[in-house]
DNA sequence: CTCTTCTTTGACCAATCGGTCTACATGTAG
DNA sequence: CTACATGTAGACCGATTGGTCAAAGAAGAG
């Protein structure tokens, strides 16, 4: 079997960078003439090694999910006290949100442009979503098996209503130069842990 | 004074075909050829009026304030019970964005696309959100004056979360094709109001 | 009627879009 | 070495982007 040369770059320090244009820039926002500069990648390279543009968002958006949300699944997985990780979880949230330059959550803005026009990319977001309401979930589930939290709050609404808090703080945060507002956000979910909590 | 011809289009009917493409397919997946077939107008015609896309899409939006979002003004302004206002205002809402087609809220989409790239942008829509928390804001004020909410409730807060839960619930919504998680993120909410209320 | 002002039509523009293809360099196998 | 396979760089493609312009048509003022 003959080979031929070793690529030149590394695959997943390029898609990493591609992550950081997504993210920053959306997708449709994202030209392929930047994704090339910015990875350092020749045309063809970048077309053989992931295909089209389409291919490309999908495999950045599994990285990110490798990366970014895999810290707010870890921190709601750490031991001690369930519903305490949920509140650094959502104070992590908060300070992620409220910086000046920051630009949301990929799966949210990406849910905000495919919309419903592409079914297929509407799957694949709303696994990952769903990835993070189960990690509410199982934090909710820890909290009430620890008895933190009563058995009979309906914890699969509180999950999902804390990932929708979540896509809403990303999303507002955006527009948002000071702290002020992701604060009052966080804040007000935080409130209503504290009501829920069993003392 | 001299006097040319009238417009052969009714500005404000063209202006909600533009509110009803920038919705469904976002700011950069709307194009000026789509715009024009659309709105029924010529190309000259459309510069002359609008200026340019992105005053299109700023016009647009007000138009859209106008009519979509002042819904949710108006339902949260009812007379009546104020938290009851709030309840029959989130149901509307989880409605809206249950429907298989729903295409989230323009708000929402479009920060999402502009991000921090465009802080003049980013005002108008800070604007606008901010004026959707006010309404809650309002709302949850009456609930205190009529005493169906404690004075020592922050309502700030609590307004502010639930406009992040009016965004999220938008942006997630787009990506479920059963009212499922809408629905429980809805639950999540109102559950929440009912720990608040004073009995 | 003519003149002027306004609108409409649609051709046209450079720039950029995502994507392809050719030419060349570089590596290993025989 | 030659032969082949894989990699690179970048010219190139038609289509589409947002935006402009010139010419023709229509309505009121004189």
């Amino acid at each position: 079997m003959k080979k031929g040369p070793d690529k030149q770059f590394d695959t997943e320090e390029a898609l990493e960078k591609a992550v950081q244009l997504f993210w920053s820039n959306g997708y449709a926002g994202t030209g392929m003439a930047a994704l090339q500069s910015q990875m350092g990648i020749g045309r063809k390279s970048l077309y053989d090694t992931f295909g089209n543009k389409r291919e490309l968002f999908i495999r950045a958006l599994r990285l990110y999910a490798k990366t970014v949300p895999s810290q707010l699944v870890d921190a709601l997985n750490k031991g001690g006290s369930p519903l305490e990780n949920v509140r650094e979880t959502m104070r992590m949230l908060e300070q992620w949100h409220s910086l000046p330059d920051s630009t949301g959550c990929l799966y949210g803005s990406s849910m905000a442009q495919f919309g419903t026009k592409d079914p297929e990319m509407a799957e694949i977001l709303r696994d990952h979503v769903n990835s993070l309401e189960q990690a509410f979930y199982d934090a909710f589930k820890r909290a009430q098996e620890v008895g933190e939290l009563d058995d009979k709050v309906n914890i699969r609404d509180l999950a999902r209503m804390y990932e929708g808090i979540h896509q809403g703080l990303a999303v507002i945060g955006q527009v948002h130069a000071t702290p002020e507002v992701t604060r009052s956000i966080v804040n007000g979910a935080l409130a209503m842990l504290d009501t829920l909590e069993t003392r």
